[in-house]
DNA sequence: ATGGTGGTATAACCA
């Protein structure tokens, strides 16, 4: 079972991209982000031409994230309960008896700022949250655009992505880690300790090409599902397509 | 330090 996190940066713009790898890479489940689209205007319909239904919650403009399948989703989750936020960041679905969560983390702007601040508090939020969901759901994967880049492997430059940059400060990485310590694990680390293997590059500079990147968008395994995770990556090819998302796919193959 | 690009309430704002 293949499970895949996107951010696709617009559906509208994307929603031929998406077609086109989903034709291709055949995940079985995809948590989207910054869909940007009112739940009136997702593309379900297409989606279903193409083997997958979807769940959503998404805005205008802004944010907005979905969870495709080709099996069912069930115990449909929009936002973490009992945090009050206008932005649709978060939504959780069952699917053939794994709990999948989608997460558009916070960006958090610069570090010191308001934004920041609602970042390390959404992070808390989340934290405290996913601890409930693993006592519920065992099998648990947390999946997402997390605006954070683990350690100095996953920047391309150190110096410049360091303990105080937004994405890669202290306090960020620290939410990261507490969020991990559930006992959650970074699927691509638990196949390959390489440096230099990104899912994102900035629009400007030619950063794709000068693969300036950095690597924010992860897949989390719980420890339950931890020996059936037999692969893990990151699909560089969507980036290379004609007016690509900033953001690639990142996968985990879940064995039986 | 700035600004570069791309998305969308097409003007700022967000990333």
């Amino acid at each position: 079972m293949k499970i895949a996190s996107w951010n696709v940066n617009s559906l509208n713009v994307r929603l031929p991209h998406l077609e086109q790898w989903l034709a291709t890479f055949g995940p079985d489940i995809v948590g989207l982000q910054e869909t940007k689209l009112e739940d009136s205007r997702f593309p379900d319909a297409a989606l279903v031409g193409a083997g997958y239904r979807s769940v959503f919650a998404g805005q205008k403009t802004y944010n907005g994230v979905a969870i495709l399948s080709r099996a069912p989703a069930e115990d449909v989750q929009v936002g973490i309960p009992g945090f009050e936020d206008e932005q649709k960041r978060v939504i959780a679905a069952t699917v053939g008896g794994v709990r999948i969560v989608n997460l558009y983390v916070v960006n958090g702007q610069d570090v010191g700022t308001d934004k920041y601040a609602y970042k390390l508090r959404w992070l808390e939020a989340v934290h405290d949250w996913i601890a409930q969901e693993l006592q519920r759901h065992p099998e648990l994967v947390v999946l997402g655009d997390f605006n954070i880049a683990p350690d100095a492997r996953d920047v391309h430059d150190p110096a410049v992505w360091n303990d105080d940059h937004i994405l890669t400060s202290t306090a960020e990485r620290d939410g990261l880690r507490r969020l991990c310590a559930l006992g959650l694990h970074d699927a691509f680390r638990l196949h390959s300790d390489v440096a230099g293997e990104f899912s994102w590059w900035d629009y400007r500079q030619a950063a794709f090409r000068r693969n300036l990147g950095l690597r924010i968008d992860l897949t989390l395994v719980s420890d339950a599902l931890r020996a059936r995770c037999v692969a893990a990556g990151i699909d560089r090819e969507p980036r290379t397509w004609e007016r690509p998302s900033d953001h690639a796919p990142a996968w985990v193959e879940l064995g039986a």
